[in-house]
DNA sequence: CTAACACCTG
DNA sequence: CAGGTGTTAG
């Protein structure tokens, strides 16, 4: 057994790249540049005592954890190495510091294949309930009109509802008519006057008011529209979700001995179901940033890898073509080798719904059969098209509904009738941060402003602003130790290639994060994430190879490739309702 | 001075 | 995860 297989490259779905301009803006405006360190004071020389000190310190650290891992089996992969040969844990390990509790219990996961709380049924089920909800919401909206009823009669609201006048425009062109809709939407013909367009004008519209209108009214109005806004977005979500069978483990298959790696077919491929994803409405595709699987990092390997064929650079949806990153050339000031990396973005989030049948389909390019999928090195690029991402469902929809009321109307209680959400009328509350956790799989150092952009129902000020700056410096803390710990193990597990490190589903490593940054595994965990998490693997292993970490800032660098890897977030995300 | 980051602790 | 600390940069 080949030690230097290890988790073996999944073949990414593409990633879409429909990104939002907006986002892009604030990115590349204020990139997150560590800190202000940006320069990197690795080249400085520590003093040998201080210096060592220090990194005892660390080491011993990351050692502890290391250790831990030991007791596992099969850290890396699952399979891929043999439970009893992780050679040498660090004897001197000691100073249990940190109480990186690791589960390691593989117990959690066991039961996820199955797990999914059955919300398979997307179909009629869904369907039933948004026409309700359509209903009830048209009687609402009666009622209101009813009770501004002197002042719109004129307007007649009924009528306006086939204007999908000023919302229509925002609707994403481009993504469908129905921005709020779930794939069984258009159907429902009957529903549909009461399109977008109308609820937009209601909600948003100030002539519906009666000018002398009674606070409640408006109160009222703001109420329903919120209240329209998360049960579309439940609705959507119990569609987009169902996540039937993500996460089923590839089980051994992950990884394959390095002598097939790059070309043998695999032979569990078996899962290409375009057709499946045919069926859903608009799929967006997505794209995939730039393979990451042959950095070339120091080596100046290959340059073939960006593929990036033109045919994937399509305008998908909202994004303004601009920001198609793919082609990006970067160069890099320093790391002029490593620019390919900094040019990939990805963008796709998808909650896969993951194809409605056969989900425990590895992710293989179907259409691209060229490829061999079991490429280690070579993560499948972009095969464009990709039915292979199951929809991510352009949020961008749904974006405007939540966000109608962009009224801040968070004054305090109010919020009665609604109970489930827990939306925020004042600070961070564990829905948020669940999200922010999610957010984590694509952006990894999200500025201030980016987060305002995702948490429309939070009142930021210094206090919140800061706590969530530091949820994600914990999540950052978390995965570089992972990463850092991983890449040891795989050192002293005789891996030599750090290209065979590659970030699978199935492997411990995934598995760790995943328990930390989306318990419950209730969303998709995107492929973009894969490559990065694949990326930084790398980059530790090759650090601690060359014996990099002997400086005391040896992790600078590889913060600062992974800064610039962010990618866009979907925009359900802006959704103040979102993780339900 | 402040924001943001990393690192350490509890 | 939150606190605290030290650092850097604007």
């Amino acid at each position: 057994m080949d030690p230097n297989s290890i988790l073996l490259s999944p073949q990414p779905r593409i990633c879409s790249h429909l990104a939002e301009a907006c986002m892009e803006g604030e990115r590349s405006s204020s990139p997150p540049e560590l800190g202000r360190d940006s320069q990197f004071p690795w080249s400085q020389v520590p003093s040998p005592a201080d210096l060592d000190e220090h990194i005892q310190a660390k080491r011993a650290r990351v050692e502890t954890i290391v250790q831990g891992m030991c007791l596992s089996p099969n850290p890396l992969v699952p399979g891929s190495i043999q439970a009893g040969d992780t050679p040498r844990c660090p004897e001197t390990a000691r100073e249990r510091k940190r109480k990186q509790s690791l589960p390691t219990q593989q117990g959690l996961l066991i039961p996820a294949p199955d797990r999914h709380q059955g919300n398979r049924k997307g179909g009629p089920h869904v369907r039933e309930q948004l026409h309700l909800l359509k209903q009830q919401l048209r009687h609402l909206q009666e009622h209101i009109l009813q009770a501004a009823e002197p002042r719109n009669t004129a307007q007649g609201l009924r009528g306006c509802g086939k204007g999908k006048g000023p919302l229509s425009a925002k609707q994403r062109n481009g993504c469908g008519p129905y921005p709020w809709a779930s794939s069984s939407d258009h159907q429902q013909g009957s529903s549909k006057d009461f399109s977008g367009a109308e609820k937009h004008r209601l909600s948003e519209d100030p002539r519906f008011l009666p000018s002398g209108a009674p606070a409640s009214l408006e109160i009222l109005r703001k109420e329903l529209t919120r209240a329209v806004s998360r049960a579309v977005d439940s609705v959507l979500q119990k569609v987009l979700l169902d996540p039937p069978g993500r996460l089923t483990q590839l089980g051994s298959q992950g990884w394959v001995p390095e002598s097939r790696s790059e070309s043998s077919p695999p032979v569990a491929e078996a899962c290409e179901n375009p057709l499946a994803l045919a069926a859903l409405p608009r799929r967006v595709q997505l794209q995939a940033g730039v393979p990451v699987g042959n950095l070339p990092l120091a080596k100046t390997l290959d340059s073939s890898g960006y593929p990036i064929s033109p045919r994937m650079i399509p305008k998908l949806c909202q994004g303004p073509p601009a920001n198609c990153p793919l082609t990006a050339p970067s160069h890099i000031q320093e790391d002029q080798i490593r620019s390919q990396l900094l040019g990939r973005r990805c963008n796709n989030g998808h909650w896969s719904s993951s194809p409605p049948r056969d989900s425990s389909c590895q992710r293989h390019p179907s259409s691209e059969p060229a490829l061999q999928p079991w490429r280690t090195t070579k993560l499948q690029p972009l095969v464009l098209g990709q039915q292979q991402c199951p929809l991510p469902f352009t949020s961008a929809h749904l974006e405007s509904l939540p966000l109608l009321p962009s009224v801040k109307m968070e004054q305090g209680g109010l919020h009665a009738g609604t109970e489930a959400l827990p939306f925020s009328s004042e600070g961070l509350n564990p829905g948020h941060l669940k999200k922010a956790k999610l957010m984590f799989f694509f952006t990894r150092y999200p500025s201030s402003s980016l987060l305002k952009a995702y948490f429309p129902d939070v009142q930021f000020n210094r206090c919140i602003t800061s706590q969530m700056i530091k949820w994600f410096s914990n999540f950052r803390e978390f995965y570089y130790i992972q990463m850092e710990k991983f890449a040891r193990q795989a050192i002293s597990d005789g891996v030599t290639n750090p290209k065979m490190l590659v970030v699978l589903r199935n492997s411990e490593l995934f598995r760790a994060l995943n328990m930390h940054y989306n318990k419950g595994n209730d969303f998709e965990v995107p492929d973009c994430f894969l490559e990065i998490a694949s990326l930084t693997l790398q980059e530790f292993f090759r650090a601690v190879s060359a014996g990099r970490d002997s400086d005391p800032s040896w992790k600078k660098p590889i913060y600062k490739i992974i800064s610039k890897l962010d990618s866009d977030i979907p925009e359900i995300f802006k959704s103040s309702s979102y993780p339900q």
